[in-house]
DNA sequence: CTCTAATTGAAAATTATCTTCAATACAGTC
DNA sequence: GACTGTATTGAAGATAATTTTCAATTAGAG
């Protein structure tokens, strides 16, 4: 995984935006996670990269990277909020209840269901948001 | 609508919640409403109806319909936590992003793509949430 | 109608997130 | 390697969302 903290650092700075210390950091942790991780507790860990890192920063460098798309948000039922390494273009999470491993895969066969929904409704669908709930085989 | 909202209070009979004037209140937004609401939408909406209603109530109402299944929470990107009356068991939902109408829908083919999902990565798939989001008819 | 436990609302506490602003550090230029 | 303009940072305070506490109220069983 310590390659791919190189390929995010590439994508920002190609980007123009600069590659300091505390992004450094973030973006290691991030780079690490198979889980998701909220806020908090990037921060936490970042910190122990780059003890002066300030929570601010984490929230300003994941926003960057959502809008970027190098990262994904997931929504939870209890503290919204978290956020997971986004791997291909598109993609949908597979999340372990236990131990909060995030899977992702993209290879699904929705479209098939939007086409008929956009018969029967008449809504144009624009973008979709698929979560799966379950068990690793790990924890299993 | 109004017959849903009896639905909702027998329901909440049912299950040994007093039937007070408050959720009254709350319900009678609820069962109303084709839209998501946020905590503080059904809040004012519903002090039309019984004006001493405290927000606090809300919350604590929501929560006790959510366990029961009587309404969902909607996951948006900005301003998480909104909620809307669940109409099935198990549904999903097409939101407008325009509007604000959500439209439900139960019978989707995700079955076979779930099951594929568990041979290939091993995960046991417990829940799963889809949420598509668009523009309806009107405001197309 | 009475009584008790569940429920309520106000206020205060907590938590999450955002804004402001002076100080700092990156990255390109010499 | 030092210089410089601009993006970025962190601390502190502001705002927003949600929860807790607790005394007062009310639904509904008897």
């Amino acid at each position: 995984m310590a390659l791919d903290k190189q390929i995010l650092e590439q994508e920002l700075r190609t980007r123009g935006y600069k590659l300091t210390r505390p992004r450094q950091a973030v973006l290691a942790v991030l780079a690490l996670g198979e889980e998701h991780m909220n806020p908090a507790e990037i921060y936490e860990r970042a910190r122990a990269i780059y003890p002066k890192l300030g929570l601010v920063t984490v929230y300003r460098t994941l926003e960057v990277l959502v809008e970027i798309g190098l990262i994904q948000r997931v929504h939870l039922d209890e503290g919204c909020h978290s956020y997971v390494r986004s791997r291909q273009g598109h993609s949908h999470q597979l999340v372990c209840k236990e131990c909060g491993r995030v899977e992702e895969f993209s290879d699904c066969e929705l479209e098939e269901v939007f086409k008929q929904l956009t018969k029967k409704t008449g809504y144009a669908i624009e973008s979709h948001w698929l979560e799966l709930l379950g068990r690793c085989p790990t924890c299993r």
